[in-house]
DNA sequence: ATAGCCAGTTACGTTACCGTAAGCGGGTCA
DNA sequence: TGACCCGCTTACGGTAACGTAACTGGCTAT
């Protein structure tokens, strides 16, 4: 590590960064497990997905997929059969984010699984 | 995907979950930041680790190095010279997470920096 | 003694995010 | 017609995260 080292551009001084940039994307509670989800499983309806997170409320999904399709990462299609059906899918940009979640997640398997955070130190 | 797809194990139905886990390291606004910096630049001080990360406060990279710290992902050490200085360095465990950090910066450099979010649509 | 650097801390306020509980509009099925 | 599924939304509340501003305490250099 010498004095003139350069980084990579992408941690620049001047207000954006990429890193933080993404962690607004993929840092809330629940929105790395339904793109995974949904890297995983294929499309799915509201429920199905609501099922398939296991623990999120309909009214925190909501939002999340709200936020998401927002952003470009999924994708909402109206299949007007029937019964009004709706497909949750990931797009392109979605897809994309496929090794960021991996990499949270192997390195949780990794990292984080013998978890004795009440055994450790105090008491 | 078949039906009886065996997800890798680090997404159960059972509470736990790696992905959320870990989201909850480097998921806060300014945790990634720190660790890239760190990571990139050797131990640092508190004042020069502040002025590495720009735009953070004292008080936020103060709460920020101890939940860290508390996390063991780096380590403060206090340099008992005549001016107390204190180092802040990674762990190993810190150290470890290069391919997340990594895996974040990368994808934000490549798929969010052409950014026109005001551009878009909306007037 | 005054000024300045280092390493924080304290007080205070705002916003974001998460969670519970309940309800609603539309459709299907019996 | 009523019971039930699907896809949400609304109301309400709490905590956590973030931000600003000011201030402390130890040491150093002048």
């Amino acid at each position: 590590m010498s004095d003139t080292e350069q980084l990579p551009a992408w941690c620049p001084g001047d207000g954006w960064c990429s890193i933080t940039a993404t962690a607004s994307l993929v840092g809330k509670k629940w929105h790395p497990v339904i793109i995974h989800r949904l890297l995983h499983h294929g499309p799915l309806g509201f429920n199905a997905l609501q099922e398939e997170v296991d623990g999120i409320s309909s009214k925190v999904l909501s939002e999340s997929l709200d936020d998401l399709e927002e952003k470009r990462v999924v994708s909402r299609t109206i299949v007007s059969e029937k019964p009004v059906r709706v497909e949750y899918a990931l797009t392109e940009l979605g897809e994309s984010l496929e090794p960021v979640v991996t990499a949270l997640a192997e390195w949780g398997e990794q990292h984080l699984e013998p978890v004795d955070e009440e055994a450790a130190s105090v008491v």
